[in-house]
RNA sequence: GCCCCGAUAGCUCAGCUGGAUAGAGCAAUUGACUUCUAAUCAAUAGGUCGCAGGUUCGAAUCCUGCUCGGGGUGCCA
């Protein structure tokens, strides 16, 4: 049991007999601001007193005095308006720090009442190639995965991949047209890879020669309207005059987002005029993008040529997929993608409108909700369902083979408008049971404050991401310790490169947007992975030079000594593992846990410092002191264990 | 136009279901390696929490307005 709610549990009974709701007092109670005022403090007298009508400190001494926490707290004092303010007994942290040491599980409860979690992350488009947008989904998406396992949760995970849209169509289209025999025979998904491109490149080029005039139109009529407003003579008055500021302001950066558009796409058209292969191509091929689709289309209606070949393609390109999830150690319990629900789709239209909730609106079937202006459309005018439909056909699938208490979608936040009307949709439908919840993230951004992008704007490949962050990672695993084997310095690279990049992706708060950045990824110093997997190690040095038995210390474990006020919190600090683990999953967010080792390792980098185990001054004392080490290595081993990070015994 | 999100130290970010003197890392300055890994630690300095109001014992946190920035916005995913 982690100290809060324990204390917690204690309160319980007290409050409960002066308010009818003491849930939401109960959470009044936290880890004290500042180590100065204790452990813990309970807020809860403050906001009683007004409910009662009376002084906050005469409710916080009733508090005081009704409360059982005897063996748990050793000092409550009561401070400033109302503050109480707790001490965790020295004698009960002990205890709970040597049921610790001899569970695996650290002494953290499982769940009282475990429910099934069904949580849908990473989802990349099959086919294309993957990117750095598809980084915060997958590691997210499993942290908070293993997080739910670890306390006791059932947590399913389903990988929604995309492997029933437009690339395929193009896939398709560049087979049967542009096809390379002998290198298909070869490296068969090297070769779709290259038709997927070349069509791309295609298809942006004639997409591109059409757009050019009417961008090129549209950016003189803005110029033209930009004239217009400078030479318009001073409104004179104040307010009038700011408007047309900001209208001035707004159509210059208008101007210049078209123009950028514009460049981008000339460039694009300059690429395909510069190679004469791809001129011929493109002039053959004017109504490309049209075939594609239809190739697509012709997929979707059963075309039996084109079934024969998503179903060669489809098998390749995820064993392509899965050399990069077997790189960062990602596993799915199930990777069911939209073709697995088209046959479902007629389904999921019908029955909505059996049940009355559609309406035909500009021949298209749409579900219309009270609270958004635009319907959720689920059947497009010309037939075709989109990605809500399979959405819902997913949730009602979901809900029919695993019957979840809980569903996860861990994507883009871009996409939250698209979330709350699937829900709305979902919830109508009769799914009002079920916990559903976008699990948001922010975009990763270039040094530059835009969203992450090549120099050329192309999007950062993810294998090539990966291939730098350990090729960062060993030119500095081999600065650091010369001395050791290239077998070596290439595993710590792996451990230290994978795991910094997912550490800097964890970190942050998911919501944020933050930028990306190699070196603070990697950095030796500061709040990164490498910090922890080296207090990991260090503590690993420490057994190997006490030539400690970890089995006999768990298995025969003296009493926890604090000698120095750092032994104390670094006790406090690992006690409090399951409370980090709980705080994760109130919103699904792993930098809580983050925040926490990084903590922990703080207070053991400190410990290190002060407290010599080694030359401890009595055998108990040293015994004491290589608790604490274990335990320290335990819970950062498996706190980055539960964020899909490694660590290393030497590094 | 409408909707959503953001603005915290020089930089990158935590903190946001209201709590005590607003935190960390980096960068800067200073000190500590014959020592269990210095990939470390200790210390100094750095702030009108975008602006203006409001709510209250108490506001970075909640409400209103404004400024600036980002995103979304019926037939892409």
């Amino acid at each position: 049991m982690n100290p809060l709610s324990e204390i917690r549990a204690r309160f319980s009974t007290t409050l409960s007999g002066m308010v009818d709701d003491s849930d939401n007092l109960l959470s009044m109670i936290r880890p004290a601001g500042d180590s100065e005022f204790g452990d813990y403090q309970a807020n809860c007298a403050m906001p009683l007193g007004k409910q009662l009508g009376r002084s906050p400190r005469e409710i916080a001494s009733e508090i005081c005095e009704t409360v059982q926490l005897d063996g748990l707290c050793q000092k409550i004092e009561i401070a400033g308006p109302g503050f109480i303010n707790l001490t965790i007994d020295d004698d009960w942290l002990k205890s709970g720090l040597t049921a610790a040491l001899a569970d695996d599980r650290l002494g953290v409860d499982r769940v009282s009442k475990p429910k099934t979690f069904v949580i849908d992350y990473s989802s990349p488009n099959v086919a294309k190639p993957m990117h750095v947008g598809h980084v915060r989904s997958t590691f997210i998406g499993d942290a908070i995965s293993k997080v739910l396992r670890f306390v006791g949760h059932t947590a399913i995970s389903d990988n929604h991949l995309g492997d029933w849209g437009t690339q395929f169509g193009m896939i398709i289209y560049g087979y049967k047209h542009f096809l390379d025999e002998a290198a298909y025979r070869q490296e068969p998904v090297a070769e779709l890879g290259r038709l997927y491109k070349y069509v791309r490149k295609l298809m942006d080029y004639h997409a591109a020669v059409k757009r050019v005039p009417e961008l090129e139109a549209s950016l003189d009529e803005l110029k033209r309207k930009q004239a217009d407003l400078e030479s318009t003579d001073s409104p004179g008055d104040k307010k009038a005059e700011k408007q047309l500021k900001k209208q001035l302001r707004q159509l210059k950066t208008k101007i210049e987002d078209q123009a950028e558009a514009v460049a981008g796409l000339k460039a694009k058209i300059l690429e395909v005029d510069g190679d004469p292969d791809l001129v011929k191509d493109a002039l053959a091929h004017p109504n490309i993008n049209q075939n594609a689709q239809l190739e697509t289309a012709a997929l979707h209606e059963g075309d039996a040529t084109n079934q024969g070949l998503w179903e060669e393609f489809l098998p390749l390109c995820r064993q392509d997929m899965q050399k990069i999830y077997d790189r960062l150690d990602i596993k799915f319990d199930y990777e069911l993608g939209e073709s697995f629900y088209h046959s479902e789709l007629a389904n999921v239209v019908s029955d909505l409108t059996d049940k009355g909730f559609t309406k035909e609106s500009d021949g298209a079937i749409c579900v219309f909700l009270d609270n958004h202006n635009a319907p959720m459309i689920i059947q497009k005018r010309d037939g075709a369902y989109l990605y809500s439909t399979t959405d819902l056909a997913t949730i009602k699938y979901r809900m029919e083979k695993w019957n979840a208490d809980a569903c996860l979608y861990v994507v883009d936040h871009r996409q939250s408008e698209h979330f709350e009307k699937l829900f709305d949709v979902a919830r109508l439908w009769g799914f009002d049971e079920v916990e559903l919840a976008h699990v948001a993230f922010g975009t990763v951004m270039g040094p530059d404050g835009k969203p992450y992008k090549t120099r050329s704007g192309d999007t950062v490949g993810l294998s090539g991401l990966l291939d730098e962050a350990e090729s960062r990672a060993l030119e500095i695993a081999t600065s650091q310790n010369p001395e050791l084997t290239e077998e070596r310095h290439r595993e710590i690279a792996n451990v230290i490169g994978i795991g910094g990049l997912k550490y800097a992706d964890l970190s942050h708060n998911r919501g944020s947007d933050y930028e990306f950045n190699y070196e603070k990824m990697l950095a030796l110093r500061g709040n990164t992975a490498t910090y922890l997997q080296y207090s990991y190690a260090r503590v690993q040095g420490i057994l190997r030079r006490t030539e400690a038995d970890v089995d006999s210390i768990r298995a025969n474990p003296g009493e926890f000594l604090f000698e120095n006020e750092v032994e104390r919190q670094l006790g406090l600090k690992l006690i409090r593992f399951g409370e980090a683990l709980d705080e994760v999953l109130v919103e699904y967010k792993p930098n809580v846990l983050c925040n926490y080792l990084f903590e922990l390792s703080q207070l053991f980098a400190q410990f290190f410092d002060k407290c010599s185990v080694k030359d401890a001054n009595s055998e108990d004392l040293k015994q004491s002191r290589l608790q604490l080490c274990d335990l320290t290595a335990r819970t950062i081993r498996r706190g980055l264990e539960l964020l899909g990070i490694g660590v290393l015994d030497k590094m």
